[in-house]
RNA sequence: AGGCCCGUAGCUCAGUUGGAAGAGCGUCCGACUCCAAAUCGGAAGGCCGGGGGUUCGAGCCCUCCCGGGCCUGCCA
């Protein structure tokens, strides 16, 4: 039974439909019944070029973001990773049972590797402090998409290596899925995930004007023409499939029955499935985007990130006292 | 600590004895499309890493600095 959930995010300064589907409005659904733990990885964020400018702001973006995607502050421990220090102190004992091979295998790092020109010894231990992120707050279950299963999986191992030569320690956390797969795909390439790092075209930000967003759902890749009865191609399928995501809250499912049917027909007008992407999924997102413009004006994320962090360190303050005693560091606690 | 190589458009790079800064990809606009993609047409985009020097003239030569890569060594 799993009782206390915790989940990363990187402070890429602001959000898109992607992570709120796949991941944000999970969080939000799950933070009535179970603790949850969302916390903004900035020490995550530095193990690629960051610029510092810009780096703070980024985090509180992504805050104010996901207050109004519907995280609750009061519900959800909700903070900035670099305000409760302990997550690098225990990286630094876990990355001490974590052996140079299992982190040689992990692919995201020979991925992002391979793409930058300075190399950081932090890209290649990052998953070590995702495992202390996990670890310190004894979470026992992670939300956790496709690529993110082999991190996962070594936060596991370093738990279990971690308890067998100290003794029960942590728990060893649990791969929670979200009810629905929510994987939405690039708008201009969609074989691949979402995301921001492919560019402008590729992703519609929650946050994004209306017309933009408009003109990017416009400008998705669909199929050359196809016979009726032909499989749907992916374009016209991450369409689909953001349309479901959409009326699921919007309550107009039935319109994507119409259009399903329309799609097995053989007379689907694209230009129509576009517009009734753009204007369900606006239905999503103006409510979301009115609540961060009044969150902004109201200047209150500060304080309840403080808030957040204060409740965090509490939690991660009694880990480190125990990591240490059992580990034998210190003198303050034989 | 020593040796070698690199830094030019958002990205990957070309740039001849020193003589008017370029290509591909990406971006923006247009044509074509039910809508897009692909394709075609057009446009924007640059402190040539930074300072100093040589020269009538420097992306190119000299020098120092910054940043990055590889190799060897030293310390922990």
């Amino acid at each position: 039974m799993i009782t206390r959930v915790f989940s990363g995010i990187q402070p890429t300064g602001t959000l898109h439909i992607g992570n709120y589907f796949g991941a944000v409005r999970n969080w939000a659904a799950m933070q009535h019944d179970l603790e949850c733990i969302i916390c903004i990885v900035d020490y995550h964020a530095i193990t690629i070029d960051v610029d510092p400018k810009t780096l703070r702001q980024a985090s509180l973006n992504m805050a104010m973001d996901l207050i109004a995607s519907g995280i609750d502050p009061e519900k959800t421990i909700l903070f900035v990773q670099s305000d409760v220090p302990e997550h690098t102190e225990l990286a630094w004992i876990l990355g001490c049972v974590t052996s140079f091979g299992d982190l040689s295998r992990m692919t995201q790092f020979k991925d992002k590797s391979s793409r930058e020109a300075f190399i950081s010894s932090g890209l290649f231990t990052y998953p070590v402090l995702q495992a202390a992120d996990i670890l310190l707050y004894l979470a026992d279950g992670v939300p956790v998409g496709e690529d993110q299963v082999q991190h996962l999986e070594l936060s596991r191992r370093i738990a279990r290596r971690f308890n067998s030569r100290f003794g029960e320690t942590f728990p060893e956390p649990e791969p929670v899925v979200g009810k629905k797969g929510g994987r939405i795909m690039s708008l201009s390439d969609p074989t691949a995930k979402m995301s921001k790092s492919s560019g402008e075209a590729h992703y519609v930000g929650v946050m994004e004007a209306e017309t933009s967003i408009r003109k990017k759902v416009r400008s998705a890749v669909t199929d050359m023409g196809l016979e009726s009865g032909d499989a749907m191609s992916p374009g016209v399928a991450n369409l689909f499939e953001i349309l479901e995501l959409s009326t699921e809250a919007t309550g107009e499912a039935d319109l994507v029955d119409t259009l399903r049917a329309d799609f097995a027909a053989g007379t689907l007008m694209y230009s129509k499935l576009k517009d009734t992407v753009f204007e369900q999924l606006m239905e999503i997102l103006r409510p979301i985007q009115q609540k961060r413009a009044k969150l902004e004006a109201s200047g209150e994320v500060l304080e309840l990130l403080r808030f957040g962090a204060e409740k965090a360190q509490t939690i991660a303050q009694d880990t480190i006292v125990q990591v240490r005693s059992v580990v034998g560091l210190g003198t303050a606690n034989p």
